[in-house]
RNA sequence: GCGCCCGUAGCUCAGUUGGAUAGAGUAGCUGGCUUCGAACCAGUUGGUCGGGGGUUCGAAUCCCUCCGGGCGCGCCA
């Protein structure tokens, strides 16, 4: 409908050209948008205001003189100059109407379009660390990328969901470590355990998994040569070197072969869970794409060879520097230690440009507030490698909160309490999950309401929405009960007999749900749609609260069932994108 | 110190990219089930949009500044 208003205004614009307006205007944006008050119309535009300048004309005249270059328009009903020289457009009823028409062609399409162009975007999320389970951050981060991934697969962007598992660096020789040792302990050795060891339960589950595999096999050291260090030997902290030397002692034991089975085992068991965790919760990925791949299929060097051929890398204390500040970073990036090592970073833009080549546009990372320092460094990357620095889109999200009781809900490991994402699930379901993680902005730290999130009460939003979807099967099942049939066709036939304001007021919000899509996915913002579905829900409830659909006139019953129905349509399709069940009872 | 994000009703948050009288939920108060599901609805109380200045027809939104909060700033990953 916007589109076509648009339509109208460009050519009663056109007409006025040389006249009112001058020759060389030049109007990029019309300006048409919904009214957020349904007395002001169903869309409005504030072009005579910003005209109003340039042709030199006070904005009333000017609207005026615009509306009386405006065509008739059969979906039009009146055209209305209001306010400082807003013009109001309403909609005439059949316009209104006609939205339920559409949703019963399209159904599950309806809201879907093509303003994605098929352009293929990569979108990247959770990435959490493969060290241990999946915590209730990783969480919002699973929700918010798996909603905002269909979304754009609904405004018709050709979408590839990846994650990337860090399984390269001393991360791994730390879990591989860890496991190691309480496979030793399982076989009754006796140690202190290094602080930054991975202390979870898991690490105890795999160590059970390695002793099943290798019975007494693996070589058991003197536990003394260890852990005998000094015991000033400092293990807290982020600089560890304890940890690093328990490390290279197990390597001399075992042997490194031995050793890396066991960090296989664990990376492998690890992984599957998360990936099995995700998938439970709805969120499932194209592609798991490992960092150590990068070494062995040869990005790493490329995008080396890439930056050192234009010039950007330099050698400064034996390690190899990419000049970053070049491209607006604050500092330059060490991508080749002193060791002979490659960094973090130097992965990092690998696998940007990697996406690249596998012909990707837009790369749609997904991270933590933390890495908000990343953005312009692996931009920088991309940029000095020949590649567009703008094909690089970031979304921060921030930090979870768990409130029970009123009270924040500690979330330490050590203390036993409430963190995994496995816990939450199990405790809140999935739907409320997935709801809750998504019913803020993202960009917005969340405090998550357990107590509210599991309470299965009124006060839950999630089933707000979910009971409309509800109401209407319950409608159908009524229905039947009663010995009638819902006919679609002289619903449709009908539709003009859905003329109370809570009709129109429904009818309107059906018409907007296409564009909300378009909004949140523009947007990456998931949240657009949940506010959308609760003020959906809630002019539904108000209109079956003050109308009987079941009525005797078979017209205005099965119009009023066909609007009941589409409403319904809508609401799957809006939960749907949202990895939320629409049930047909509660 | 430098950089990024944020501050809206008692609480938790929206606010369509600068529009019309700043809105929801929740909490409080008042009503509505013999009738398609009351997990619902109707009504009502509640605001110096952190403070100040600026830009313009028009600012919660953009700019400056101060106050308050969160997060970053490794040859870690």
């Amino acid at each position: 409908m916007k589109s076509e208003i648009e339509q109208l205004l460009h050519a009663a614009l056109a007409r006025l050209k040389g006249s009112v307006l001058p020759d060389d205007l030049a109007i990029a944006d019309l300006g048409v948008e919904r009214t957020r008050d349904s007395t002001n119309g169903d869309f409005a535009t504030n072009l005579a205001m910003r005209l109003a300048k340039g042709a030199r004309k006070p904005p009333r005249e000017l609207a005026q003189a615009i509306v009386g270059a405006l065509e008739q328009d059969a979906a039009i009903e009146k055209v209305e100059i209001a306010g400082a020289g807003f013009i109001n457009f309403f909609l005439a009823r059949d316009a209104q109407s006609s939205v339920v028409k559409r949703i019963h062609e399209l159904r599950e399409a309806y809201g879907r379009n093509g303003s994605g162009a098929n352009r293929k975007v990569l979108v990247e999320f959770v990435s959490s660390n493969p060290t241990g389970p999946l915590h209730v951050g990783h969480g919002r981060h699973g929700a918010y990328g798996a909603s905002v991934a269909n979304l754009l697969d609904a405004n018709g962007y050709a979408v590839h969901r990846e994650y990337y598992i860090n399984d390269a660096g001393r991360q791994v020789d730390i879990i591989a470590v860890s496991v190691w040792l309480r496979y030793l302990e399982a076989c009754g050795e006796e140690f202190r355990f290094p602080a930054n060891g991975y202390k979870g339960e898991y690490v105890r589950d795999i160590a059970a998994q390695l002793q099943e595999q290798a019975g007494q096999m693996l070589v058991r050291p003197e536990a003394q040569v260890f852990f005998e260090l000094p015991p000033d030997e400092p293990d807290g902290g982020n600089k560890e070197t304890f940890i690093d030397a328990v490390i290279t002692r197990a390597k001399e034991l075992i042997g490194d072969a031995d050793f890396r089975d066991i960090s296989q085992l664990a990376l492998k068991t690890i992984i599957a869970d998360m990936e099995n965790d995700l998938a439970e919760f709805g969120v499932t990925y194209d592609r798991w794409y490992s960092e150590a791949s990068l070494t062995t299929n040869g990005a790493i060097d490329r995008a080396l060879d890439r930056l050192r051929k234009q010039g950007h890398v330099y050698e400064k204390d034996g390690a190899h520097w990419f000049r970053a500040t070049a491209f607006g970073d604050e500092k330059d990036r060490v991508v080749v230690r002193e060791n002979g090592v490659k960094t973090y970073f130097a992965s990092d833009i690998a696998y940007h440009l990697e996406k690249r080549e596998r012909g990707f546009e837009i790369l749609l990372d997904i991270l933590g507030s933390d890495h908000h320092g990343y953005t312009a460094r692996v931009r920088a990357g991309l940029e000095a490698m020949g590649e567009p620095p703008d094909s690089l889109e970031v979304q921060l999200v921030q930090f979870v909160s768990l409130f029970r009781g009123g009270e924040k809900a500690a979330m330490s490991t050590r203390a036993g309490e409430f963190v995994t994402l496995r816990q939450l699930r199990a405790e809140v379901g999935n739907d409320a999950a997935r709801f809750f993680y998504v019913l803020r902005s993202h960009d917005q730290p969340l405090d998550f309401d357990l107590d509210l999130a599991k309470s299965r009460s009124n006060e839950n939003p999630v089933y707000y929405i979910q009971y409309a979807h509800a109401r209407v099967a319950s409608v159908g099942r009524q229905l039947a009960s009663k010995g009638y049939q819902y006919d679609a066709s002289i619903g449709l036939a009908n539709l003009a007999t859905l003329v109370s304001p809570h009709e129109i007021a429904l009818l309107t919000l059906l018409g907007r749900y296409p564009e909300i899509i378009q909004l949140a996915g523009a947007n990456r913002a998931p949240h657009t749609l949940v506010h959308f579905l609760r003020e959906l829900a809630q002019a539904f409830h108000t209109w079956y609260n003050a109308e009987q659909f079941i009525v005797e006139d078979a017209g205005l019953r099965n119009a009023r069932i066909a609007l009941a129905l589409a409403t319904q349509q809508v609401v799957k399709n809006g939960l749907t994108l949202l990895g939320v069940s629409a049930p047909e009872s509660m």
